[in-house]
DNA sequence: TGTTAATTTTGACATATATCAAGTCGTAAG
DNA sequence: CTTACGACTTGATATATGTCAAAATTAACA
């Protein structure tokens, strides 16, 4: 662990907005968000934008670039955030001499290859307010598994950007977030968030299939 | 190589309908197809289903259960196929001894990552004509790779499965294929599918943003 | 080879979400 | 503190895709 310790190194700290790597960029390292929050996006050749994920400290960001030594979507902060650098050569290295994190990384490559696959999932079968309630529930838990309140939370990112995360436009977003807060699931003002009702939530996904 | 030999074992044949893994079995293999035509899908606990890939000959299955040694998804035969048996641990083993190999096992999660999140762009932002369109390049970019005709092949898998894959009904596989056809751009007859002009289905893609 | 079941196509209609537009609110810069 | 711009909400309307239904075609099986 010690090793490991040699191996990460504090990369700095990037201001809201800046970008961590663009699409196209040579892959070298992989991430780890100490505090703050990042969006990843792919851009099509015709410029549309898709949101691929959003990240939160504890989490790790860049496995996109292994495949073709090139980075193949853009991290952007979506607020201040402290970020430490994972050399990948040292780290592949580091993992022959200790099997024990070889398979974490093994298991990280895996997560967010099942991560994407629910994804997938809430896009090709949830409706609209569906998508946002599972949206939220996952924020929920990833906030509690860091020892943050579940229920209670900042929005890091826009109406437009979780839009364009679950398929949909920006005001469907809001509708549908007003909609849950009629049903008292949730109370929102602005982007702060606060859950009611976790079980009604969990409810609200798979009412009614496509 | 050698040893990559002889880690590979003959699973044996799946015949058409037969299941490779299913969602909660025991991880504690990858598989290469050797001969043959895969669909991976999930089930919601609701019973929604979604189609998350088609696999064919040449290509790797099974990298969901890595992380948590559990597969998260069934993989079903959608004809006759062969299959080989790559035992998971042995292949972490034979990685450290052989670091190309394991920096091929890397880009290969990767690469499914990168798949993942293009499916996602798909998903998240393709009208279903646009998503069609795209589905059928990567068939056949894929067919190319191994060696078979990019602008002939064979559909393997019901319209019902391409429309769980793209998020569409059936019925809208059905009727974009159609309008395909009417636009010269493709022949369909039951299962098989003919390309008649590449740089047109490609210029499908992007026409109109959503 | 005949019979049945599954798949596919096509049409008419319903509906969820997109689009367009206006107004409010909140935050950042001066 | 004021101003201005971007973010958000809400309403009216348009549209792509879903739903339901029937018929045609194909594949499976006895």
């Amino acid at each position: 662990m010690a090793l490991l310790d040699d191996l990460i190194t504090r990369k700095g700290v990037y201001r809201h907005g800046s970008i961590l790597y663009r699409s196209g960029d040579k892959f070298q390292a992989l991430y780890a968000i100490r505090t703050g929050f990042f969006k990843t996006q792919i851009l099509n050749e015709d410029g549309r934008e898709q949101v691929t994920g959003f990240q939160m400290a504890g989490e790790i960001i860049g496995m996109d670039g292994i495949s073709s030594d090139t980075h193949t979507c853009d991290a952007v902060a979506l607020e201040d955030c402290e970020i430490c650098e994972i050399p990948f050569n040292r780290l592949e290295d580091l993992g022959r001499e200790l099997p024990p994190l070889q398979r974490h990384l093994h298991r990280i490559l895996s997560r967010e290859i099942v991560r994407d696959q629910n994804i997938m999932l809430l896009l090709g079968s949830m409706r609209a307010e569906e998508r946002l309630a599972a949206f939220l529930l996952n924020l929920s838990q990833r906030f509690a598994i860091r020892g943050y309140s579940p229920t209670s939370f900042q929005l890091r990112m826009t109406r437009q950007e979780i839009g364009s995360y679950l398929g949909l436009k920006l005001e469907t977003v809001s509708r549908a977030l007003s909609h849950l807060q009629e049903s008292k699931l949730i109370n929102v003002r602005n982007r702060s968030l606060e859950i009611l009702c976790l079980p009604g939530l969990q409810a609200c996904i798979g009412k009614r299939a496509r």
